[in-house]
DNA sequence: TTGCCGTTTTAACGTATCTTTAACATTAGC
DNA sequence: GCTAATGTTAAAGATACGTTAAAACGGCAA
């Protein structure tokens, strides 16, 4: 499996597709063609790019509304999302970071500059950039299968515990505050109660291992080994 | 002490000072101005902004030196910076992001682009305010894992005592008032008894060291080596 | 559609731990 | 030495977490 980073392009112009495709992977990058907004969502759950271009204008979903439908899901909540288009379409930069876009680069695209930009946006957000494969002690986590190997041994979690697992163990150590948990797996607008958190965390503990977890009372909880 | 955000701006020109302070302070924003880079880190210094925008032409220091600067000094390493300059000027906006720039804004300045742009980058950054860790003498704080190190030893306190120590240690020598330390610990609208401050910093003094913490009579505490 | 099954969430209750109080002792500073 | 502020202690109080079982949900196959 590729260790280089994802990213996602969407835009109707075969042309610009290309003329990015080419730059972005002349630096490295392993790019994903998008022609449409509901392209652009259907490839992203298959690939789960670390980085989304789209293009304001597009058939299909234009790309407020893709970026509005992606911040929707729980799994897209914390993906960099950049808007491209035409200068001066001020009023579509204000809806598109209302919508939740991380930045808004001006066509036409000079490419040292696009990757300039985007080199700032991972540079400060990169901490948050899911690695593919986590390895600690004797868990291993498979991100793109959703696998963990415990000892060797293959353990198929449910999505959601899969998920905490996944958060916890991206930056071991580090206490999750259960609000940090709850938008990071859940998403601002679901809410559930306190108690689920705890009943995913007993699931891994007994799955896991007991001392692993550490809660840290009126905090949350944090994976160390 | 006021919760507002501080933004710091830094332009030689006094109307666009003007400009977006009026613009900004209307948002509910605090701003401080500087007419230069070497104002802009002398104030940065002590008002402790959230975000900085800078101007790439100034006099006595210009914005890419200004950032570089300012990126070099521990307590603005993840400190939201944004270059405010005319359009096109593509070579700076490379050397801008380069330089460890968070975004890059275009003038003319519209001010709601200026809002949602600025919004944007503090709703991702917002969640994840990096709180520095501290290290006086034999005592070290990890504010991220809540942890606290004596010795090298780990000891793992309870919320309000790590929250007490992690106040009167993020100034050492600082005297915190009573006021000071209820409203920062508890907040304005809970209520708590003078004993109680005691009880936690007497538990303090058992874990990590009697005369680290002095009480000065009539005002409050210090911490200190 | 219906029923099944695995997953996710809720609710109720128990419990450990943390927080605050209150009563009394001690101290610092006038 | 007097007084107000702080230190000490133990116990009461509050709260967050753990545990369990059951309900709700969602996909899937018959």
């Amino acid at each position: 499996m590729s260790d280089k980073i994802k990213i996602l392009i969407a835009d109707d112009e075969p042309d610009i597709l290309e003329f990015l495709q080419y730059n972005l992977e002349r630096e490295g990058y392993e790019t994903i063609l998008a022609e449409n907004g509901r392209d652009a969502i259907t490839k992203a759950k298959i690939h789960h790019p670390q980085m989304i271009l789209l293009d304001i204008m597009m058939p299909e979903l234009d790309g407020i509304e893709t970026c509005r439908e992606l911040r929707n899901i729980p799994e897209f909540k914390n993906t960099l999302i950049a808007f491209l288009t035409a200068r001066n379409e001020d009023y579509s930069q204000i809806a598109g970071f209302d919508v939740g876009a991380d930045d808004y680069i001006t066509k036409p695209i000079k490419p040292r500059v696009l990757i300039s930009r985007m080199k700032a946006l991972m540079r400060r957000f990169g901490s948050e950039v899911q690695e593919e494969n986590v390895s600690l002690g004797s868990i291993e986590i498979d991100r793109e299968k959703y696998l963990v190997y415990k000892d060797g041994e293959k353990l198929s979690l449910p999505k959601k515990e899969f998920e905490l697992l996944s958060l916890l163990a991206s930056k071991p150590g580090k206490v999750f505050s259960r609000k940090e948990i709850m938008s990071k797996i859940w998403g601002n607008d679901i809410i559930v109660g306190d108690r689920t958190i705890d009943v995913h965390i007993r699931k891994l503990r007994e799955k896991i291992g007991d001392d692993q977890f550490k809660t840290i009372k009126g905090i949350g909880y944090k994976f160390d080994v």
